[in-house]
DNA sequence: AAAAAAAACAGGAAAAACCCTGTATTAAAT
DNA sequence: ATTTAATACAGGGTTTTTCCTGTTTTTTTT
């Protein structure tokens, strides 16, 4: 087997540079370039740069985070192999890496003997799934995950809720929104409705778990 | 110069591992053990490990996180060395870390170069402080800084903004805390006054703000 | 023991939030 | 073209929140 080319992307400098350092003790594995995030993989693509054998792409990243760089990837890039490493473990984030086309997802607390089998899986078999993955893969079937899909969240709804955990009375709201105050209290009022919840705080929390709003 | 004997403690295996690999590349130094909590760090020195060099600590682990680690290693081992190495910047953090004893506060994306240089100078100086810490510090000199301190919260304030945080009235917070609701009403009112917010709205999102609740 | 400060509590009222039911208006489906 | 469904909006009422200005009670200070 030839030496397959690796990408590293990630914004801590420190875990890039000693993931490369790892990753070329592995047999078989170089890697070529590490960037500090999407942005800098995207420019160096774009500028004709080889495709590599695998990328590791870390999730949270400032400038252009992994979601998005998958995205652009999956456009302009479809055929590169991408892991996934990410201190997340939530499902939204899970689901919407693999629907981009990730073919991997592994934390960053695992084993570097599971990296490795994770890399050579995924150039291999094209895929590499932990339980993780797996069990959010076997739940999603049962269930609809982002608020927008479960709750069937409309465009209105979510500015509503991002101007209702401001400080802002309804009032306030239908005034930014150019709407009547009671066009905004039937919205209150079916988002209660909806998540089951009593008042505004409820509204706010859910807004934060689900990522509507950021504090 | 002899060799420096490194701990590292992390809960991310694949950061610990690969960190490991970076530091061995330093001059002088070498990784004798990398541990995935604190407790496990605290189990090794109780039963009599030999205390390294330097110790470098990360911030957000499960099991007994940085913070606690470092107040168990100020009282029993209170002359070892520590440099943390961590992703969140805000500065309770930080100040509550350097207050704890560490000798440095690093972010995970510095350079490999500074990392370095940081343990030369924690090991020879007894600290190293970058930029980022040299503000935090010169900022605490202005203001107080836990929102306990800040705003001065007491006891029961705390309880209250916990609950004020749930779907609750202040009528049902007030039979809670066995209060007259009028009660509750001049702490809400306090409240909005120094934390200068409006509604019920602001005190929930100080409260995550603030750590005073999570979610 | 008296004075001062802090904490708990009240009255009363306006504003906002909350709740329910029902009607135009607009968009989509048949 | 007509029914259906979704969206915007209203009336009107209850509850809760918010706000202001006090008083009593407890704690602390002197």
């Amino acid at each position: 087997m030839d030496t397959k080319n690796i990408f590293i992307v990630d914004d801590h400098v420190l875990f890039a540079r000693s993931l490369a350092g790892l990753v070329n003790t592995f047999p078989h594995y170089q890697v070529v370039e590490t960037f500090n995030n999407g942005a800098e993989l995207v420019d160096a693509l774009s500028t004709g740069i080889a495709e590599p054998s695998l990328i590791l792409l870390d999730i949270k990243m400032p400038i252009m985070d992994g979601l998005a760089t998958m995205k652009w990837l999956k456009k302009y890039h479809p055929f590169v192999k991408v892991l996934a490493l990410s201190m997340e473990d939530d499902e939204q984030t899970i689901l919407a890496m693999l629907r981009s086309g990730a073919k991997g997802y592994l934390l960053k607390d695992t084993q570097p003997d599971l990296l490795n089998l994770a890399m050579d899986s995924v150039i291999q078999q094209g895929y590499f799934h932990t339980e993780l993955v797996t069990h959010v893969l076997m739940h999603s079937l049962h269930e609809k995950h982002t608020p927008e899909q479960e709750y069937a969240l409309k465009e209105n709804e979510i500015t509503f809720i991002k101007l209702a955990c401001e400080e802002k009375t309804y009032k306030e709201i239908a005034e930014e929104m150019s709407l009547s105050p009671k066009t905004i209290d039937g919205y209150r009022q079916q988002l209660f409705d909806k998540l089951k919840i009593k008042n505004r705080t409820g509204l706010v929390i859910f807004a934060l778990k689900n990522k509507i709003i950021e504090i």
